[in-house]
RNA sequence: GCCCUCGUAGCUCAGUAGGAUAGAGCAGCGGCUUCCUAAGCCGAAGGUCACAAGUUCGAAUCUUGUCGGGGGCGCCA
């Protein structure tokens, strides 16, 4: 089904199509800046009146009286300068939300050009343990990909991770120093802490020159592909990947492994290629790419390096031939990397590399997103009270032993009938939505402050007030003992109350959001649009405000009042879905 | 020094394809409950949109400059 704003959008088209006399021209229509002023305006004719010479009310009144199909308007006007005020009839809104109930997929639309999309993301490196920084791209990737998949995009989940370099030889000096047995059995290789690892391997390499000359030798023999090496190096991946994907199941994201090193056949041939077709050249000993419009701090051009002077290469060249990769291997015709905002210029550089060569052709599009940093309540990168990194798991338990307490408390004070399991299941998802919602709801290039109290909060544009307010709809849905699925299948809606026709009016614009986040990738378009949903809910269903839904005065009207409630559900537990927000039935 | 980014209510944040009286939550204030989950709803209050100039019928939004925060700027990723 066309969206709502396509609706009204095409509409005034076709106006202007006559009133200018030519295609094209942008009809201005938006959302209404003030819901007194109806449900969307266009604000066309101001800008036309200039280019026409007229009088930009006489426009907007020709405008009016061009409209195709009046049918769908209870009432267009004109006001100010030159504003078209649009209200659109009840019956409308009332028809498409029926389409939308009956539609297995809430009548949205796939994306008339489905792209295959290649999304880099997560990405933490092997040798240490998944901390706070590695939140907001994982989360931020798996929303991306849930809302292209559901806009009919085929994507990979890439997880690009740090499998190769210098402190895997410390790591594996560790091993053969301490672990000796695993260099026979690899498969025997476990770790339980991680850092703690990682942070005992450090602690050698910095006190003992031995210690370090041995790493040193072990990245050797690493690249020479010595056969133990390999095994106990693959021994300590493996390790580190399950650590990692314990994280992923309990987030729900998937992820397809791809390390850095996977890309280390193809490194020669990237600097081949560059030095042969004369766009890279040496300098100082290092292969450099120098690329217009890029400066160093002196006003010189700023190189691209792609491999040292040691001849080792570095993530420059793993990103070119990663590209290469996903553009011939993976058919990738959108490449996605969500990264923090640091890597901005990196990745500019990367791709006007990448493009410059002709590995990326016109129609594959490049995109980084970059994000901003979480910072504790002092403004400063968030840290643990002793200033050392916040792990990822400690982080997530931290959010679901805060949220059990809150639920706890709760039950307690209310005298809620709810076993332990419950309970524990509850305070997971609420804790999960609260770390998710808190993260997901800020606009993502800006950094962003931690505060457990509020994304713990029950009330506000949070989390925990979504999966309530879910919750909310479904215990109608119990208590009138009525199947929300059969409701929907058979709704017929009437919008009589203005707290019906509100709700409706954002269940409409479902669509709409879906098709914007799509295009510009930014999930807080979801939770501001999710939040605006519960709170038209909320009015709704209101005791004061709104209407009774099981107490209706008759059977149509609790029915139709039922259907919005088992849209509002759908439309709730999708676009939470999207955020890969798990839903509670009860709490 | 150059480049990027940010500066909006006491606090946390929305709002940049230029549009009407700049929005929300929290905190604080005033109401609402014979309980369809009040974890809610309604109302009032709260702003020189960092500052200055410019473009425009119209600027938080675009341009330029200034101030302030954060980040980046040759072999880390």
């Amino acid at each position: 089904m066309q969206t709502l704003e396509a609706l009204v959008k095409a509409q005034f088209e076709q106006a202007l199509r006559v009133v200018v006399g030519k295609e094209g021209a942008d009809p201005m229509v938006r959302l209404a800046g003030d819901e007194r002023f109806g449900d969307f305006q266009s604000n066309a004719a101001m800008g036309l009146a200039k280019q026409l010479q007229k009088n930009p009310r006489e426009i907007a009144q020709q405008i009016m009286d061009n409209l195709p199909d009046t049918s769908l308007f209870e009432k267009t006007e004109i006001a100010g300068p030159g504003f078209i005020n649009i209200t659109l009839k009840n019956s409308v809104l009332a028809k498409r939300l029926e389409q939308m109930a009956k539609s297995s997929s809430l009548a949205i639309d796939p994306d008339p050009k489905p792209r295959h999309t290649v999304i880099d993301f997560s990405s933490p490196n092997l040798a240490k343990e998944m901390h706070v920084g590695h939140l907001r791209t994982t989360l931020t990737g798996e929303v991306i990909a849930r809302v292209l998949e559901f806009r009919g995009h085929s994507v990979d989940r890439m997880n690009h991770v740090g499998d190769w370099g210098t402190q895997f030889g410390m790591l594996l000096q560790y091993i053969y120093e301490h672990q000796p047995e695993v260099l026979q059995n690899p498969e025997s290789f476990a770790v339980e802490n991680l850092e703690g690892f990682y942070k005992k391997a450090k602690a050698r390499f910095d006190e003992d020159e031995d210690f370090k000359n041995a790493a040193r030798e072990k990245v050797v023999l690493l690249q020479s592909g010595d056969a133990v090496a390999t095994k106990v190096w693959q021994a300590f991946l493996k390790e580190s990947l399950k650590h990692c994907h314990l994280i992923y199941d309990e987030l729900g994201v998937r992820l397809e492994d791809k390390g850095e090193s996977f890309y280390n056949p193809f490194l020669a041939d990237v600097v081949k290629t560059f030095k042969d077709k004369a766009l890279a050249k040496e300098d100082d000993g290092a292969v450099c790419v120098y690329l217009e419009g890029f400066q160093n701090r002196d006003g010189e051009p700023l190189p691209l390096i792609i491999q040292k002077k040691d001849g080792g290469y570095n993530y420059a060249t793993t990103d070119l031939a990663a590209i290469r990769y996903r553009v011939n291997e993976q058919n990738a015709k959108r490449i996605i990397y969500v990264t923090d905002n640091r890597q901005e210029q990196h990745f500019k550089m990367v791709f006007a590399a990448a493009r410059a060569i002709g590995w990326v052709p016109d129609d594959v599009e490049l995109q980084h997103i970059g994000y901003g940093m979480v910072l504790g309540s002092d403004r400063k990168p968030f840290k643990t009270r002793d200033g050392g990194t916040v792990r990822l798991k400690d982080l997530l338990g931290e959010a679901v032993a805060r949220a059990q307490e809150v639920i706890v408390r709760n039950k307690e004070e209310r005298g809620q009938d709810l076993s332990d399991d419950q309970v524990n299941d509850i305070a997971k998802k609420v804790g999960f939505a609260a770390i998710k919602y808190s993260d997901l709801s800020h606009n993502l290039s800006s950094d962003y402050q931690f505060s457990w109290d509020k994304m713990l909060a029950m009330d506000g544009n949070t989390g925990p007030y979504m999966l309530y307010a879910y919750a909310r709809v479904k215990s109608i849905g119990r208590k009138g003992q009525v199947d929300f699925d059969q409701i929907l299948k058979t709704a017929a809606i009437n919008l009589d109350h203005p707290t019906e026709r509100q709700l409706a009016k954002v269940l409409n614009r479902f669509g709409d959001v879906c098709e914007t986040v799509g295009q510009e990738l930014r999930p807080i378009l979801i939770t501001e649009y999710l939040y605006q949903l519960s709170k038209a809910f909320s009015g709704f269903y209101d005791k004061k405000a709104g209407v009774s839904v099981l107490e209706a005065p008759d059977q149509d009207t609790k029915n139709s009042r039922l259907a919005l409630c088992a849209l509002t559900a759908a439309v709730l537990k999708t676009g939470l879905g999207l955020l890969s927000i798990e839903v509670l039935e009860e709490m």
